[in-house]
DNA sequence: CGCGAGGAATTGTCCGACAATCGTACGATC
DNA sequence: GATCGTACGATTGTCGGACAATTCCTCGCG
């Protein structure tokens, strides 16, 4: 008979302060806000020293789990905010050579069902957001990093109004990569402000008029304008992301 | 006139490491497989001690831009891969109270169009890939762990026929949730075992007949029936997922 | 050309130290 | 009584050095 060893596996001692801080964390022993002992403190319950407390607090403050209130030096646990996490995953889809292609197909996809979602859940609070959203953009869209900005900006308060944080934090990587790709491409479309100004207030009346069917289409139209937009820009869609 | 002052900030010593070595593997000047200097060696470069470029180091390896091989102490570049960073999504999720109805909602936005994008796309491996899966499910879903498992195997072979590796990230978290959950509801639904395996069927036939409309139409039939078997299971859906 | 041995290199961990900065409690001031 | 300034203690960021345990890598051998 053969016996199977368990693989051996020697973490070493600053994941496994990691793993238990983690831990701790996850299963809500320790909560958003709380503070964490000192450094010090923490090598003697752990029976490590400083260093290799460091290292630990290292990795959970770059998963976002751990955090320093600007300006301040207490170690606090914070729930990881949806920005830092999408940065990692844009920072990711780069790396592993996104095309403008599989950015406008996944917008394709996600998009007019968050508007459509969106529609049948905004607040009141929601429409006043998107609606400033627009208004932002029709105003400041000269410069062209600020309409970029603006543009994806709407796309992320329609996001919120469907106060479902999967669909928000999904997109929100695509908003990310979607910006330096607009800024390539708005200054070179002439009509371009134009039509995402009209989509962007077809989309928020429907919004506002709760009607689903209608911020839906508009919002696969506005979608599809970005399209026809890289195409008269002249940027090849099968072109990576990353320069 | 008032003067604008630039916002002053004094970046630990580790964090500009960090972000120095980081800045260097997204514009490619270190690519993945590439291997990284010693601590010592990176520690002479930057002018800093060794303990400084360890945290650094610490930081970057959490976001998966360094790893090292198992079994290897040599540390190299990499892209991070979709599983780490889906990990630290859903981490981030359930710690933001994401609901079953969260869940349910994310999937039934995205996979039926995922498994349209599917059918057009897909090529013999992925099918092969596809059947397997659902052969694997049919086969082995006495467990209830192992039939948890290869329910959201399937949808994972169907997301990656997509070939666009921002669907594929963007629902690999909700997998990885998705999972856990189904433990919960499989056992206390009788019928979840044969349905499931019927819509895969369904699935994977309409994959290989490049049939899009009836993928979708399948895979919306299959999330629906996930819904139903919460409610059979007597599950709370505005409960959050993290117990 | 494959392969094993042994020295060199590297990592993981510890210790101790110190300046800069922050947190806080206490007293002074209005 | 509330606000403010200050002084002191606590904490972090960084450094230097040290050492055992492994891994890496070269070189000589079969």
């Amino acid at each position: 008979m053969s016996i199977e060893f368990e693989q051996i596996r020697l973490e070493p001692a600053y994941r496994k302060v990691a793993s238990a801080l983690m831990a701790r964390i996850l299963d809500r022993t320790l909560r958003d806000g709380d503070r964490l002992p000192s450094e010090t403190e923490l090598a003697r319950q752990f029976g490590v020293n400083r260093s290799t407390v460091r290292e630990a607090v290292r990795e959970l403050e770059s998963s976002g789990l751990l955090a320093r209130r600007p300006g301040s030096k207490l170690l606090v646990v914070t729930r990881p905010a949806a920005v830092h996490v999408a940065e990692g995953v844009s920072r990711a889809l780069m790396l592993h050579d996104v095309t403008y292609q599989d950015v406008w197909e996944a917008l394709t996809i996600l998009e007019p069902p968050i508007a459509e979602t969106a529609a049948g859940r905004r607040t009141e609070t929601d429409l006043g957001e998107i609606t400033r959203a627009a208004t932002e953009f029709a105003a400041n869209n000269a410069e062209t990093a600020r309409a970029a900005f603006h543009a994806a900006q709407f796309l992320r308060t329609v996001g919120a109004a469907t106060h479902n944080r999967i669909l928000m934090l999904g997109h929100e990587p695509l908003l990310q990569l979607l910006e330096p790709s607009l800024r390539a491409m708005i200054d070179k479309v002439p009509q371009a402000r134009s039509r995402i100004t009209t989509a962007q207030r077809r989309i928020s009346e429907a919004i506002q008029a709760r009607d689903s069917e209608g911020a839906r289409t508009w919002m696969a139209r506005h979608i599809r304008d970005f399209r026809k937009g890289y195409e008269i820009a002249g940027i090849d869609l099968t072109r990576r992301l990353a320069e």
